[in-house]
DNA sequence: ACCATCTTATTGGTAAGGCCGCAATTTCAC
DNA sequence: GTGAAATTGCGGCCTTACCAATAAGATGGT
């Protein structure tokens, strides 16, 4: 990945042209992009555990960015374990494998992508689910649902229930992997920032067919039915995609008009 | 409060899940401190969860401390998970207590669980990329079977190019959010203990049959064809998992006699 | 050879400033 | 009066520049 700009323009002085990058990928912050991209670099072995990486103003002449810049990315992956600091001295990499955690991680992604991608896995996670699932869990999933009833009717949308729902299913599978990645997902829906800002009004407008559909899944899942639940947990991301699609129609019907039309031909696919 | 001074050391003893994340002061370095101070406050309902924290330039002054470390320790608690950062509005407080903090963390998984959830994810993965992959990455694919073969010829196996080949086919979605869960997988795969001690006697037993399995992944994936990208994919990661139980077995023949019995049976269910 | 001192490389921290997004408020047209 | 568009303030993001403190090696005197 590259964080060049056409110029070394800065936010200060002469140059005009914004601070780089955000044309490549839109406003994820930039520590984490840097930190990704080291934690990569490690895991790859391009830095072997127990050296020590380059100076902070080096990486940051490397990366293209500035000096507290890389300091943050650094403190990143100091917090993951990672990565030793010592002051005066450097920073030592300690481990690789933690790095590894850190290079899959979140990072900005599409909501496409991402509710592509839960369509594709969480049925899977539905239909393992749907011969694993203990009564007492059927049981929460029960409750969940009823709390999003609740918020349906206030119009307090507190946005818990149906990550909780979906939370609960996973860890029906009983498999600490599948229920990690379901897990992972979410972090990254939470994360997205566009899914921040039009994920709301897809929720607010189509909050009681959402209902029906998780009433839908639950019932296969009671069912212990692996087909069913597939069958529902697919329709019911897909008609949350379909109103994702929507709504972004109506909101960027100029400039995204393209990029819409390409997603929903990419999301036929697998639909 | 004053931070400046450098033997100061302030108890800042109490805490709870989230101090002990942020690793107790020590190495002296100011944005833990303020860390520590931050989540203090808000486990103790300074800043009641949902609100909405101080500006950055309002904290700076309140603790004595330039905006770049208030940055930095707000970092840290964004990475620990009970903060999140609204660019252009603010950031909130989302949670006193860091359980999410580990919910991208890779925690020791079962081998049997994460090679499960790899059967069910990847053969989506490959079902997925059979549709959008691209020649330049078939290409790629064929060179690290390729490279798979001379490291089954050499006694020098490097174990990467099954994993390579596995990313380029996550690759091959075009899809951030899948190959994002790939990475995850193999990233507790990589971090397991377990398989540690054990894969490499499995990769070793099978490494000749292998090949051919991947070969036929990859003819699937040249012919675009979904359903035989999958099939092969499964069939591919059910050999393996077939010759993990064995290898667990002639391991642990005694201790873990029952525990395998029931991977076994489990794993039945999704086969 | 040994030790104290100087130099250098590196991180730690600070200050000030421009940019961009968000959201509330205001303003203006209807 | 009401709804939509422009303005304005706030807030975070990233940058440049500068100085302080520390660690480790080089230097030089004994």
């Amino acid at each position: 990945m590259n964080y060049i700009s056409k110029d070394g323009d800065n936010g200060l002085s002469g140059g005009g042209a914004v601070q780089s990058v955000l044309e490549d990928v839109a406003s994820g912050r930039l520590y984490q992009k840097v930190a990704h991209e080291l934690a990569e670099r490690i895991s790859q072995g391009d830095y072997p555990i127990g050296t020590r990486l380059p100076a902070e103003r080096k990486l940051a002449e490397r990366f293209n960015v500035s000096r507290p810049t890389i300091r943050e990315a650094i403190i990143a992956l100091e917090l993951v374990g990672c990565v030793e600091v010592k002051s005066g001295s450097g920073v030592y990499v300690t481990s690789s494998g933690s790095s590894e955690a850190l290079a899959g991680a979140v990072l900005d992604v599409g909501a496409f992508e991402i509710l592509e991608a839960r369509l594709v896995f969480e049925s899977e996670i539905a239909a393992v689910a749907a011969k694993a699932i203990t009564d007492e869990e059927l049981e929460d999933l029960k409750v969940a649902l009823h709390s999003m009833e609740l918020e349906n009717t206030q119009e307090e949308v507190s946005e818990n229930a149906d990550e909780i729902f979906h939370h609960i299913i996973a860890k029906g599978t009983h498999n600490e992997a599948m229920i990690s990645v379901c897990k992972h997902l979410w972090a990254m829906r939470n994360q997205s920032n566009v899914s921040a800002s039009i994920l709301d009004k897809v929720r607010q407008a189509g909050s009681r067919p959402r209902i029906e559909e998780h009433r839908v899944i639950l019932d296969a899942l009671v069912a212990r039915d692996p087909d069913a639940a597939r069958a529902a947990m697919r329709e019911h991301l897909s008609r949350v995609a379909d109103q994702l699609l929507e709504s972004t129609e109506a909101q960027a019907i100029e400039e995204a008009k393209k990029s819409v039309s390409r997603e929903r031909e990419r999301f036929a696919m697998v639909r």
